[in-house]
DNA sequence: CATGAATGAGTGTTCATTCAT
DNA sequence: GATGAATGAACACTCATTCAT
């Protein structure tokens, strides 16, 4: 009768199937929120909308819960890049904004970003969440910077220099721009689409041939 | 006003004044670690040589110590950067060099690097400590970095661009570095000094006049 | 192409009566293992092989299975004595022999050891079921002995004597023999026939008519 | 004045020292009320008139408390005997008459009744417990039971015989006192002290040299 | 000033029990 | 009849905080 009910469909619902990808969609919410520490089961529960104790049915402990949720997240990220960048034909300079803006859209959506801001900080005690973000996320991304490079310096397009030796120097910008929206949102006005226009502008500048 | 503090004027001397930084100090060792939630306040008081209630006699609670620990670090954030600027009077690349070292000392210590990390990871959790992190650490080095653009154009070393309007992307690839040697370290070599000096060229490129 | 069905030939056929039995025989390993508390119906549930919500289909609930485990087992505890009593016709010391022999087989049989072992531990938390083990198996079991007694007494093989009053003195000796194997016997070598028969001597000496 | 303050002399006694006696002795009352599983931390806590968390400045967790309480009690089980024995001069079935009579006293005490009772129920989930409990009351009181033996043999008062291979034989019928008065006190009356006389005639009459 | 002792409000986890299918 | 899914009511254990000394 009332809208609340919509809440609670029935009682007792059977998802068998669809439950984890609920619970781990509450957990990263409730996780990017207060950390690992601070969330409760019982929020991801309330969040899910289910009790606090179904999760034991589907993870064995809280830390799994953490760690399915990062993985979860972490599983797609990079894979948008490579269908871009594979069939591209035209200057590298138009390869590199297509290559970025992804990224901007990856890191400034929620949930990825979120990811990112939890790996910083609690990276170091999940060890092995670390190493598999790490692995499938930063060395992954890196190696279609170094792609790029590669790409420019062969079309004689980019001059070859020391920062091909650093690929990550090109997507640093975008980290920043998801602090600035992330932690800071709250107390300045952040143009991302004027912000990535710098962005390009200024590796541009820096990497092509004189 | 402060009827408090005259009653006991010194008794215990140097310990009085000490006891509070000692604890500080103890706090943002172990805030660092494990973040706010997951610090006990045994784990501050064991570091800093104390009695858990000790603790009280200094800070309110919990919260407190954390916000101490996180002003007494930020307070000379930004400080040694004036110094450099004021006096220099060599060409505007060299002043960016000596700007940028200091902020990659500043930014690779362990204090100020687990500062940063805290705050991206738990700002939100803590309004008034991210709004003064904002404003006198990302806005005042956004002025020096305003500045030093400024002070290139004037000098006819770099053209005006977008870029000038995001100083900050100045500063961006050292955020990267702080992540790879905080987060990352046991999981790849990051040779700093030849990262420094790849950023430092692609920023030159990439702000210098044609 | 079916080969998951041949594991379970008749799923459904006798099985309608025969699980509350099964269920019966699974608590009963269960339970004394772990007792009644910690035993959990999950336990049972996977010894009988069936799921745990189904025992709800046959027991109130878990102190409905303990109930029914320990009666099941109660029952025929005592029903053997009786028939190697009334057909016998030699001197009292073979029927004592005999009658022993059967209490030593009952209870180091592991369930009935286990089931004495229970009632000893948890005897006071199920009065009902406390009751009635003493009815059932101790005043029953005495019976039987104040029925050696006299017969001896009758037979002039025994003299009287106080220990005529306490016939249960003559199966004492069976407990400590279940105390031995039941609970101790990771720590030492229990030779029950040896005992059976000092048992036995030290006995007959005693009761024997002077 | 009356006897309910004693219970809260005030909020925050300083007890270090008699705390864990108290929490030991609390423990064993409730453990032995309801065994280890069903007996919670509060039980203990309200019983020694403590906050539950208290307990743990004392005790890791409760198996730890479980431990402390059995042990505490079985320390001094068996120490009264040697002092009967060592001095003593008569014959030996005053000798026996004077270890028994400890011996029921012993086991017909509250405390240590209960700690038998839950050797027999709980061992074989605590054995280090139930080794030293075989190792310190067990062997210890089946020593004496053999210097008796030996005793009486030697004084040409007993027959050598198979009984002296089990010198529990002795001591068995105490557990059978045990039982009825810890187990089925309710469902009938037990006069110890003639079960006592009747189990001392019936032991001197089968030991007894003929 | 300093602390050891104590506590109460949680929080993760377990488990008997229920219910829709 | 049988079960997988779900839950709520515990309960062990932790930890920030308080207080008497």
């Amino acid at each position: 009768m009332t809208e609340q009910n919509q809440a609670k469909p029935q009682r007792r619902r059977r998802r068998k199937n669809a439950r984890p990808g609920e619970i781990v969609d509450a957990g990263l919410a409730a996780f990017s929120e207060n950390g690992f520490s601070a969330t409760r089961l019982e929020d991801i529960a309330r969040r899910a909308g289910i009790a606090k104790s179904t999760i034991y049915l589907y993870f064995e402990n809280k830390e799994a819960v953490f760690e399915a949720a990062i993985k979860a997240n972490m599983a797609n990220t990079m894979d948008d890049l490579s269908s871009q960048f594979d069939a591209f034909d035209g200057p590298t300079e138009d390869l590199i904004r297509l290559v970025l803006r992804v990224m901007y859209a990856k890191l400034l959506e929620p949930n990825t970003a979120t990811l990112m801001r939890i790996m910083i900080a609690e990276g170091h005690r999940f060890p092995d969440l670390a190493e598999r973000y790490h692995r499938e996320v930063i060395l992954r991304g890196e190696r279609f910077m170094t792609a790029l490079m590669k790409r420019g310096v062969a079309r004689g397009e980019f001059d070859p220099g020391p920062a091909q030796d650093f690929p990550r120097l090109i997507a640093a910008p975008t980290l920043m721009a998801m602090i600035a929206t992330q932690t800071f949102s709250a107390f300045e006005e952040f143009d991302v689409d004027a912000y990535f226009e710098a962005h390009v502008w200024l590796l541009m500048n820096g990497l092509r041939s004189s």
